[in-house]
Order: structure tokens, then sequence, then C-alpha cells
DNA sequence: GAGCACTGC
């Protein structure tokens, strides 16, 4: 077959005049069209691309730029680098004489905004656009205004497998569509007869059912899709358990497992099997031989929630493209069945398309990159869809900080600029600036390369690796960074050897990818002026770099006992149990992630730990370091309470709080405020009541025909102080749960719509349930504790086990009101020296 | 039982 006989040809002259007329088209063909290959040269032979211009093609992925490229070279008989090339990141293969040239996307928004007329540039290429990457997005307004102002001879393709093209096609107006048809091998798609309640039966044991039942079916493999290693596991145990699967052999699939555990599921085997596999097996590795596929409709999902500065990974339900991509996995060798653990009418309320990355990552790079481009009110900005205001406000306030962005119009500042050399997330560039003045630029250089891909240090090693580990790496209880800087060089030593590195639990091919990095930072460094010569950098100079850059993720232990941290902003969290920063008192977190555990609770983790000094907050930060006194009336008494603060941001260093007793409302005020900043639950408010208010507030999103009221930040504020006040009926809430409260937001047809269509789309996996099992009349001293803790007055009650605590306060109308707090890890380690001490002093009752 | 998977400068 020749490239003529490939099926885009049949477009060649609706392209080339489309291309001629308007300058922009976009073309909605299949993978194999070969689209991709043919219509950077159509352009070029139509004598599309001026005198000496180049049409520039986007590629979402390093490898497939580099192929095209070479494919493309070959056909139109030119060297690569010579009439077509590529260049992607570390690696350029072009010339003067280069017409046809493929990036990555990240290359072309680097050259828009240190070039903003894109000179030489004829026409750009948007290719696999469905996959809505952030890069692709920014990139494709930026041409659209570049276009609009001072380029309108600029040419503007955009291509993509399926896409909504409705929004495109407005949003690219005056543009034209042309349809290219493709072929596939057919799957049969079967769906549950009726919804099944995974609370009730286990999605593990649902899908050893399936499995069970379409066993005769089909003579081929069987691949299994679950959300993470935890689900995985289960459902090994219960294919395993399952008679009429006796025949086949299991495989787990994640990408945790070490590298030979991989092969060994990917490999052929004499008898049939299942592997059991995250998402991996949906786009990176492709496995021969399967026939089925099972599929539960559920996978962990990563996004940044703007409103707590926070990454997430809880389980939700995959989109119908996403299913679909599942279900093409049982057709690649032959016709296949797919069995979907959910019901049609479900499947018709999923959400078509994962939400494009512009609407779930952090934005604070691009905004920068933005602002260098002059565009200060980005809210404005003709975002193809826009972000969520919160996640733009957000990304400002977070360069603000770093000193990238001043004034009333947040614009960028001198130091901004300078940032944006750096390709790398502003935080680490602003660590970057900062090591030149503590001269340390070389040793932040790898700490950079280091973070940026897979964690290379594997946790949850068994026992003889860690103390491998420990042995050749020595402890840490400075910064986690270090210890991943020793493990680096470790490997890079040891020439990233297979052996070496599986020893002390490194994955050679993660820690080999930073090597690259480091360099080009460092000669990015040297082009800016810094000093990267090599010298033996101060632990105390790096860790000032740290604060620098993550100054809003300062930590304060809540005590010497647990792993529980209070974050700035009002958060809270647990360091991470394989942090070697145990010992320190305050404490800088590199990443903070909400991780829903198998079981459906939820964590948040603090990890990367860096353990800093209250003296640098004063030195870095002289504005935001402050000492309050915080003078109160207390009405009961008739006197003033002061209280004296030591402060960073909005975190207490140090108080010295009044001991006097507290009054009823004062008790209310607090819990209010407690309860607003997240670091204590109003006992069933959270499954209930949150739920609903996001349900509404979805429903007057989706459905704003309905113009239903959304509830605001202060709606619900005001509700939960109204719980506290004893103002508004807890017990109401809990009995029934809805509508007492949310009765102003919603009419009688409004309600109709939310119960009939959002439930469903909205129940997130496998729920999230609180178990409290709790016991009366907790230990005294736990009770001290939690009135030292929080200054409120009650009556206590304590779980056993996994234990959240509950205790109960008075509202001011003498209402109890429950409350929990989480002293899981404070409660397990403080037990023992608790039960000793309760015996010694009642030592006529049991304590358990 | 704390932790999906990718991609990019």
């Amino acid at each position: 077959m020749t490239p003529r006989d490939l099926p885009i040809y049949e477009l060649e002259s609706a392209v080339v005049a489309a291309v001629r007329g308007a300058g922009r088209l976009i073309v909605q063909a299949p993978t194999g069209s070969g689209k991709s290959t043919q219509i950077p040269q159509m352009l070029w032979r139509h004598g599309l691309l001026g005198e000496k211009g180049e049409v520039v093609v986007l590629q979402p992925r390093r490898l497939a730029a580099r192929m095209l490229a070479k494919r493309v070279a070959e056909e139109a008989g030119t060297t690569l680098g010579e009439g077509v090339g590529y260049q992607i990141r570390l690696e350029s293969r072009v010339s003067e004489r280069t017409r046809i040239r493929f990036v990555t996307e990240g290359i072309l928004l680097r050259q828009m905004s240190f070039d903003t007329a894109l000179r030489g540039i004829s026409a750009i290429v948007f290719d696999e656009f469905h996959e809505r990457h952030l890069y692709g997005d920014i990139s494709l307004a930026r041409a659209l205004q570049i276009q609009q102002t001072i380029r309108p001879d600029l040419k503007l393709i955009v291509m993509s497998a399926t896409l909504d093209a409705g929004l495109l096609k407005s949003y690219l107006a005056p543009c034209e569509v042309l349809v290219s048809q493709g072929r596939s091998f057919p799957v049969r798609v079967e769906y549950l007869a009726k919804r099944t309640d995974f609370e009730a039966e286990p999605v593990w044991d649902v899908a050893a059912r399936e499995c069970e039942r379409i066993a005769a079916a089909t003579g081929g493999d069987f691949l299994v899709f679950m959300p993470g290693a935890y689900e995985i596991g289960r459902t090994v145990q219960a294919i395993q358990g399952a008679r009429g699967l006796r025949d086949f052999v299991t495989f787990p699939l994640h990408g945790e497992l070490p590298p030979e555990a991989q092969d060994r599921a990917v490999a052929r085997h004499e008898a049939r099997k299942i592997i059991v596999s995250t998402n991996v097996a949906e786009t990176s590795l492709t496995i021969d031989g399967v026939t089925a596929v099972v599929d539960c409709g559920l996978a962990r999902i990563a996004r940044f929630d703007p409103h707590r500065g926070i990454n997430t990974l809880l389980v939700e339900k995959i989109s119908a493209a996403s299913a679909d991509q599942r279900a093409g996995r049982a057709g690649r060798t032959a016709p296949g069945i797919c069995v979907r653990l959910w019901t049609e009418r479900e499947h018709e309320q999923r959400a078509p398309q994962e939400l494009p990355e512009v609407k779930r990552l952090d934005l604070a790079e691009v905004v920068l990159t933005l602002k260098a481009s002059g565009i200060d009110d980005i809210a404005r900005f003709p975002w193809l869809e826009k972000p969520d205001e919160v996640g733009l406000v957000r990304a400002e306030s977070l360069l603000a900080d770093l000193g990238a962005l001043a004034g009333e119009k947040k614009s960028i500042t001198e130091l901004g600029r300078k940032m944006l050399r750096f390709p790398v997330h502003p935080r680490y560039a602003r660590m970057l600036l900062a090591a030149q003045e503590h001269g340390c630029v070389r040793a932040v250089a790898l700490m950079a390369a280091l973070t940026q891909g897979r964690n290379f240090l594997l946790r949850g090693v068994p026992k003889e690796v860690e103390r491998a580990r420990g042995d050749a790496l020595g402890e840490e209880h400075e910064s986690d960074f270090f210890l991943l800087m020793r493990a680096w060089r470790y490997a890079d030593k040891a020439n990233y050897a297979v052996e070496a590195c599986r020893r002390l639990g490194i994955h050679a091919q993660g820690a080999r990818q930073a090597g690259p990095l480091f360099e080009q930072f460092l000669a990015i460094a040297a082009k800016e002026g810094l000093d990267v010569g090599e010298r033996r950098a101060d632990g105390v100079e790096i860790r000032k770099c740290v604060l620098a850059g993550f100054s809003d993720q300062l930590a304060r232990r809540l005590d010497a006992g647990t792993l529980r941290c209070e974050i700035i902003h009002g958060r809270r969290g647990v360091l991470a149990r394989e942090s070697g920063i145990q010992q320190a008192k305050l404490l800088v977190a590199g990443e903070i992630s909400e991780i829903g555990r198998g079981d459906g609770e939820v964590n948040t983790l603090l990890s990367l730990a860096t353990a800093v000094e209250e003296p640098w907050l004063k030195e870095l930060f002289p504005d935001d370091y402050r000492e309050t006194r915080a003078v109160t009336y207390d009405d009961q008494q008739r006197r003033v309470v002061t209280r004296r603060e030591r402060r960073f941001r909005d975190l207490v260093l140090e108080a010295k709080a009044s001991s006097d007793e507290a009054p009823l409302d004062e008790a209310a005020r607090l819990l209010t405020k407690e309860v607003l900043a997240g670091r204590l639950k109003l006992e069933a408010w959270d499954d209930t009541v949150e739920q609903w208010i996001l349900r509404v507030n979805r429903l007057a999103e989706w459905f704003p025909e309905l113009e239903v009221n959304p509830v605001t930040d202060a709606d619900r504020a005001t509700l939960i102080e109204q719980v506290c006040y004893g103002e508004l009926g807890y017990r109401d809430i809990k009995d029934k749960p809805v509508m007492p409260v949310l009765k102003d937001w919603l009419t009688a047809e409004q309600f109709a719509v939310l119960d009939d269509y959002l439930p469903e789309r909205l129940t997130m996996g496998n729920g999230r349930k609180s178990r409290l099992t709790y016991h009366k009349d907790g230990p005294p001293i736990l009770s001290a504790r939690i009135q030292e803790l929080y200054g409120i007055e009650g009556k206590f009650a304590v779980g056993h086990g996994r234990v959240p605590v509950k205790f109960e306060v008075l509202a001011p109308n003498q209402r109890p009101i429950q409350v929990t707090d989480d002293l899981t890890n404070f409660w397990r380690e403080q037990y023992p020296k608790i039960k000793t001490e309760l015996s010694r002093r009642y030592p006529r009752h049991e304590w358990r």
C-alpha cells in the first residue's frame, strides 16, 4: 500500500481548499487514516507554506513526534533534519531548511512565550487534539489570538480521532469540518441486568462471578479492570476461589509491581489466563490474546483541588469514552466481548469524556506563561473551556507568593520572567533562583530533576530492602529530598544496573531519566548567570530554598506522639509514614495529596517533607511572620482575656491561651471556626448535607434551564454556624437528611430532576462511610487533650480499634452537638501508656 | 491496606 491509498486522500482537495480559504480547519479521522503523516505533506506540496515557511505539527508524545518525522522524511525523500525534522525536550533534529517540523506540546508553548509573532511558521497542525492536554488547549488559544491580531496569514488545522466538534467548531468559527471514516474489530458489550450496590456485594465478587459466567463463551484470555492494587488483590482471591475458573491462571497487574511481575502477567502461558489490572492496561500496555474484558467501571483519578490547593486521588466512575477504550482491548486480534458491571441505563448517565486537563490540573505554570505574553486578565483569556475560577485565583495567589506576580493587576515581575526560563513548575523555578543566594544551585537543580518523573524510590518495600537501603544510604532526618538525592547518586554510580537498584528498591529506569534533566537545568542556570560550581552544599541553605518554594505548604506537627499535622490555610493532614522527617516540629511538604484507600476512607498525606526552623520564617518572610495579641471580652466573667500568638501566615506557631473556662457561645464560635476550617467534623454532616450541597450545585451547573440557586460557601458557613449555635436541629438533619435544610434552594420540579439524574452520577465507587464504633466515657486523659487542643468543654466518647474520636458539645441553647476528630495514630501509640496510667489511678475499673 | 495511569518544557 502506498501513502496515496490511505483513506485521508479522499479529503485532499477539500483540505487544500479549506486551508486556502478560511485558514482554519477541523479534520476528524480515526487512527490509521494517515492524517498525521499526509496532511502536513499536502500543505507543503500545494504551496500552502509560502516560499520558506514551515508547518509545525503538534504531538502529545515524544515517541510519536520522532517516529512520524522519520516516516514523513522517508516519504518526502529528504534526510531527517533537513526538509522534515522533529524537536522534543532535550533532542532536536531541525535545520533552517526544515519545512515540516514535528514538535511536542511543551516546545511550541515555550516558543510562543518567547516569540509572539511565530516568525517563520506558516501553519500549525494540532494532532490528537481530543486528548485535550493542558498545553494543547493553551497553545490553540494562543495561536488563534495570534492569527486574529498580528498573523492573519497563519493557517490552523485541528485533527482528532473523536471530537466534540460542535464546541470546537464554534470556537474556531468560521471554520470548515472534514470527516474521514475508519475501520475496527467488533466487541459485543454486555451490561448487568440490574443495578448492583458494591457496598452490599463487593465489586471483586461481582467481577469473579461474571468471569465464571462467561468462561465458556469465549476461548481466549480475560482482562479485568479494577481501580487499584487493593481491589486487584481482592479480585485475584475471589477468582482463585471460584470453582468455574479453576483452569485459569490469574495475574495482578499495576504500576507499582516489579518489572518481572509485570512481564509475567503480559507473557504467553499454556493455560488460559485472567489478568486483573489497573488502567495501565487501558493506555500504556498492550496485551495479546485477550478476547474478554470485565470492566468494573471505576478508576482512581488524579485531580488538583484548587479550593484546598492539594492533589486528590479518589475512586470515580470512568467516562463512556474510557469504557469504550477498555472494551476495545478485547478486540485487538479477534471479535470479543466486554462485560460492564453497571446497567445500560446507568451508562447513559455517565460523562461522555474525561474532563479536559485544563479543568483538573494545577494551572500555576500556564498562568505564568500567559502573564509573560502580556495577558494580565486571565479570566478573559479566550479559553476553549474556561477553568474553574477558583483554580485561576489559586494559581495567581501561588505565583504572587512566589514573587512572580505583583501589583493590582497581578502582572509578571522581573523575577517571574526569570523563573519562566526554567522548564519546571514555578515552585522549583523559584527554588533554583533562591539557590543562587544560598550557594546551592547544583543541589537544587538535582532536586528539581528528581521530582519531575514518577517516584523512583519505591514505597512499602520488604524489610530486607529497607535494611539494605539504610546501610547504603544512611538515615535522613532533615529532608526527604536528601535521601532521594543519595539514592540517585547511588543508582548513577551503579550505572543504573537493574540488580543493584532493585536491592535498594530503586526503579532504575525512573532514576536514569533524571540525569539529562539535571544537565538541562544546570545548563539553563549557567546561561542565566547562576553559579553552578561544584561544592559541598550546606543542608540548612538547601532547606531554606525548599521553604522559599513551598512556604504555603508549611505544616506544624500537632504533637510529638503522632504524625498528624496542621497546615497553613486551615488544612490538616498526616505525615507519610515513609518520611524520615519524624522529629521536626515544623516541616514543609513537597506534596500534599488526598488519597482514597481501598476501604473508602480518605487521608490527606504530606510527603517529600523537609524540616525547617522557625527563625527562617522570620528571615525569609518578615512580613508574614508576626506576633499578635488576640483580645476578647468574656461576657459572663466580665473581664478581658488575652492570647499571645506567634504566626506564620495563618498558622499559629505558638500560643499562650487563656486557661479560663470558656462560656458557651465562645465554644460555639470556636467550634464553628474549627468545622469551617475542616479541622473538626460535625457528625453526619459530611455524608449527607455536604453531598447534597454538591448535588444542588451540580444541578445548577448542568441544568441551567432549571434556574437553581447554587449553595455558596457563605450559605454553607451559615448552615454550619446555625448547627453549632443550636439554632438548626442537628438531629433533624440526621433523620431527614436534606429537605429541611435545603428546601429553600429547590422547588419540587427541580428536586425531581435531581432525584432522577444525579444520585447515580455522584455516588462514588465504593462510597465513603464512616464506621464509628465508640465507647462512652472514654479515658479522662484524652478528654483533657481535646480540651487542650480546642479549648472546648464537653463530654467525650472514644472509640476503640480504628478510632475517630467523638465528643459532644453543648450549644448555647443547651442542645447537644456531636463532633468527630480522627486521633487514630495518637490513640494507637499512646494507648499502652494511657492504660497503665488509668490502671494505676482507677485500679478497680477494668481498662481494655 | 495510605497511594491510578499517563504526558509534556
